[in-house]
Parts: C-alpha cells; structure tokens; sequence
DNA sequence: TTTCTGTATAAAT
DNA sequence: TATACAGAAA
C-alpha cells in the first residue's frame, strides 16, 4: 500500500528516467509488481490451476529489456509475513477467496464478463508462481533473492549498503525505508521516473531542509503506513507540520495529548515499533549467507524482536533466499512438487481429459509439517497454528 | 485547507 | 492493486 500521497507531495523532485540512462548499473526490481501485472492477462488460468506462461514470459520480457540495455537486474521476491501483518494478509486472501466464489457463480451463469473481472481480483502471486518463476532466472542466469520477509526492506539494504544503483518499484515504502535512488513506474519502453533521496533538500512543495532520515520516516508513519494506522484527521501534511514543529514522534505525540485527538491505547508503543520495522527489519544477507538486521540493533536492546520478522536458522533462510523452501510455510518445494505430480498422473490414468489442478494453500499432509518443524525447528503446534499448508487437491 | 469517501479506470493481449 | 479525481466532511 505505501505511504499515500508521498510520490504527488515529491513530484517537484521527480525527473523522468529512460532505461538508457541506466546502462552498466545493477538494479534491485519489485519482482511481485510485475507478476501481479503480468498475472492479468491469464488471471483465469492462474486461478483455476491450468498451464500457462503468460505472467513469467511479462517478466522475462521486462528483464531481457533491461539486459539488452546492458543494466544488471536483481530480483527480489516478497517472502514471509510479517506478524504485525498477518490480520492484512488474512483479510485479503479472504477477499481472494470471495471473488474466486464469484467468478465461478458468474461463469455458470454464463456472465463471462463479470467472471473475468472477479478472476482477476481472485489472483494469488503464491510462493509457487514465484518459484516457477525463479525455475527460468536459474536458467537464464539471472540474479534474484527471495527476502525472509518483505522485498521493501531486502530492496532497501541492496541500496543502503550500494550492491545496487537503484530500486525499481511501484512502492512509495521505499522512501521511508531509506533507499537512495528508485525508479517508479518503469514501463514496458523502459520510461519511469526517478526519485532521489539526495534531491529531498530541493523540494518545491513542501521543505525538506533540515530533515533528517528519522523525521521523514516519523512523518510517513504519522500519516499512515502499512504497520500502523494514522489517527483521524491527521495526513501527510498535518504529519509534515507537526515533525516539522516538534522534530521527533515523542514529543509529538506528548502535544497530541493536549489536543481533541484520541490517543488509542500503545499507540506511542506502536509508532516505535513501526520506526523499527522501516530501521531494523529481518533481511538476507547474500554476503554472511545468513539473516541480519536492515541497520544494526543497538546493543542495550532487552526488547522483543519478533515483530522484526521471526529470526530464522541460517540453513532455512538460504534455502528460503534461493527459493528452494517456500517463505510462507518452510516447506521445500520439491515436496509440493512431487505432490503436485502425483496428482497430475492419478488424474491422467483414469480421466479423459485436462482437469484443472487447484492448489490450495490451506492445508498439508502430516510428512510436510513433520519435514518443515525439522527445517524450523518448532512444534508441530506451533507450525499448524500458522497454517497455510500447502496440499495439491483436484477440482 | 486537509482529510476522507466513493467511483472510475488502467494494467495485460 | 493502485492511482486519480470529485465531492463531502471536519
């Protein structure tokens, strides 16, 4: 979702970009935006299990675009959930579900038009398209890196720590999270525009002298973020004004006590733990080969860090970072694989025609979960309660 | 003036 | 899904 109204506040310090200007540079690419782009065209064939190709040919067709300008791609896949986000994520795979329902109505019906349109809002970029996905990238050599939890921040610390130029994205998160040149809306000409966080002193609209990092992130997180909601009546400009005014969320939020705004309950516990997640959050390191922190923890640090992004056994998170083990469940692939095969020859020894293979992502078997705790190293319990289980069933 | 809400539309071919 | 725009509400 980002940070609504953030690009239109910048736009003074946004400069169109061409794919040219680019050349010989390594950039960091948003992989889900353009599966979720390219999943428009075969939404059906996605959603009903049936073979296509359509989603990853729009990927490649954007990568070779970027290799034959000479610019070297890293694509970054979206891996786990974050805990404070799993209420979103449930809410939307429930709506997915809700329009799939739909478009099966409407296409009994024989209402094909309002099929599609729900099929296309019942779309799920699962772990599984990205793994077909990263099939191909193995072949064509192309760097990529599934994050242990979300792109934004793995996207981020390849810009921080410069093992790429720019970003390529659809996010405006990425601002907040301290990433030094994106480019946003990148077309299929390879025209989008640039933005970077150099260029923020130089502002029209709105004057950014004399902000620092924090504040701007303070000011992205009082007008609402993805980890915490804003209080009403207070956007991106009130937000502005009152960082501007008080210089840090504390004193802020110690002003905002005097005024007709309600406070709800931890919110000030909250906003320090949405600053935490744009400063610290869970990433891969392709270097150490193991999960660290965006930017280090303070070592006096007696918190809890599971909001962070649950800390991982380092043979999980590079099996998750090649894609070889599914982020969500830490199941390996090869498993849902071999399940889905099977399937594949059961229906094909006692069936006359193509019948559409449904993956459903709700359940597993018992030698999945037993593999996946060995892999995690929790209970049986403990990895159930999570759910999401991966399970090839039949339609 | 700013924020919030609803509606329309584009994305892909 | 995300953005843009319009009009209402505060």
């Amino acid at each position: 979702m980002g940070i609504q109204g953030l690009l239109p506040l910048l736009k003074t310090v946004m400069a169109p970009i061409t794919i040219e200007e680019l050349r010989d540079q390594t950039v960091a690419i948003d992989v889900y935006s353009w599966l979720h782009k390219g999943a428009f065209s075969c939404s059906i064939e996605l959603c009903k299990g049936l073979p296509t190709s359509r989603h990853i040919d729009y990927c490649m067709h954007r990568v070779n675009l970027l290799r034959n300008h000479s610019v070297k791609p890293i694509l970054v896949f979206d891996g786990g959930s974050l805990p404070m986000k799993i209420d979103k994520e449930t809410k939307r795979a429930r709506a997915r579900k809700e329009n799939l329902e739909w478009a099966l109505k409407h296409e009994a019906a024989g209402n094909s038009f309002a099929a599609h349109e729900c099929f296309q809002k019942a779309v799920d970029i699962s772990p599984s398209i990205a793994w077909e996905l990263i099939q191909v990238l193995k072949k064509e050599n192309i760097d990529y890196v599934v994050a242990p939890y979300e792109a934004d921040a793995q996207m981020a610390f390849l810009s921080i720590n410069k093992l790429v130029d720019a970003v390529i994205t659809e996010d405006s998160d990425l601002i907040p999270f301290g990433c030094h040149r994106i480019i946003f809306k990148m077309d299929k000409f390879g025209q989008g525009v640039e933005f970077k966080c150099s260029m923020l002193d130089k502002n029209k609209d709105i004057d950014f002298t004399g902000f620092t990092k924090t504040m701007l992130l303070e000011m992205c997180i009082f007008s609402g973020c993805d980890y915490l909601q804003s209080l009403p009546s207070i956007g991106l400009k009130r937000a502005y004004a009152l960082v501007k005014k008080y210089k840090s969320y504390e004193k802020v939020i110690k002003h905002l006590r005097c005024t007709s705004i309600a406070i709800p309950p931890h919110y000030e516990e909250n906003f320090k733990k949405a600053i935490w997640t744009f400063q610290h959050q869970r990433v891969y390191d392709s270097v150490k080969e193991d999960i660290v922190h965006l930017s280090n923890i303070p070592h006096d640090c007696d918190i809890d860090l599971e909001f962070l992004g649950p800390w991982l056994p380092q043979k999980l998170v590079q099996g998750i970072a090649k894609g070889d083990v599914d982020p969500l469940t830490k199941i390996p692939f090869q498993f849902k694989m071999a399940a889905i095969k099977r399937y594949r020859n059961m229906e094909s020894s006692n069936d006359e025609q193509n019948i559409p293979l449904m993956v459903d992502e709700s359940q597993e078997t018992e030698a999945h979960i037993q593999h996946s705790n060995a892999m995690v190293g929790t209970s049986n319990n403990a990895l159930r309660s999570e759910g999401q289980i991966i399970v090839a069933t039949v339609m």
